[in-house]
DNA sequence: CTGTGTGCAAAGGGTTTGCAAGTAC
DNA sequence: GTACTTGCAAACCCTTTGCACACAG
């Protein structure tokens, strides 16, 4: 027996949030693709959807621990469904995220190469840490 | 002899740009500040200035290579001198950003923890890395 | 039934575009 | 003189807020 994707009913019930269609359809979304999705990602792949409640549906996963958002250079923001133990505006995340120039997609990557444990810089207080990648995944290195 | 700040007419001219009243001031905040400077920081610092003239001010100097933005987890843009040498839409930098979450400045800090040479992930053709930190600054700390 | 979610309209705010006048070189 | 820069107005677009209706639990 293989992971199941969970089922997205399951997934808003544990995270104390109602179900309704909609927010199943934008799970779904999180749950078929591969990297993270930004917001225009979405919105292409809605239809018949209200922007303000794609907004509000957001927010509420943010808030309840489902999505996070990923940081990255250029102004488009990007979501990445959280795959570990996030709580409530409490993300724990320990990838870092890869931009492609290229397709524009961002991908999560392990690597062992994150090694800041806390205070590792002189005077500094380092709680969160985010590494961003770029340069071209490897479906664009292939087609270059 | 010490590191003389770089005059602002000489930084203008040798990224091939006409000196202006208004980018000297611009530059001349660049060069006092320590840490980066957000858009806010930098509206905040100026006196009758056009909006749209700023931005077109940052556009000019990001796109050749004097300024870089710092992506950051929060909205705020964030703009740090380029150190080193960058040329127009190429910027080489080796340190990390620290966003301090209370005084909310960014502060580059070096750091021998950045170990991703090119191509270290399996696939992924590395050409630009970012790390982010967050927490507390040495002030922010002394004060809490 | 009660509280939450949705959809529409409108407000708000930041950023970009157009254009005429001003300035660097 | 020519090309670039500036400043103002307006357009644009993304995001948020308000509110009435719909719906989940």
């Amino acid at each position: 027996m293989h992971l199941a994707i969970k089922d997205t009913k399951e997934i808003l019930k544990s995270h104390k949030l109602r179900v309704t269609a909609f927010r199943e359809e934008v799970l779904h979304l999180f749950n078929e693709s591969e990297p993270t999705l930004s917001l225009r990602d979405l919105e292409q792949n809605l239809e018949n959807y209200d922007r303000v409640t794609l907004y509000r549906t957001l927010k509420a996963f943010e808030d309840h621990g489902i999505i996070h958002k990923v940081p990255t250079d250029n102004q488009q923001v990007y979501y990445g469904m959280c795959k570990e133990a996030c709580g409530p505006n409490e993300h724990h995340h320990s990838h870092a995220h890869f931009n492609c120039r290229a397709c524009e997609n961002v991908f999560c990557v392990e690597t062992e190469a994150i090694r800041f444990g806390k205070n590792v810089i002189e005077g500094y207080q380092v709680e969160k840490t985010e590494i961003l990648l770029e340069g071209l995944c490897p479906d664009c290195t292939d087609k270059s």
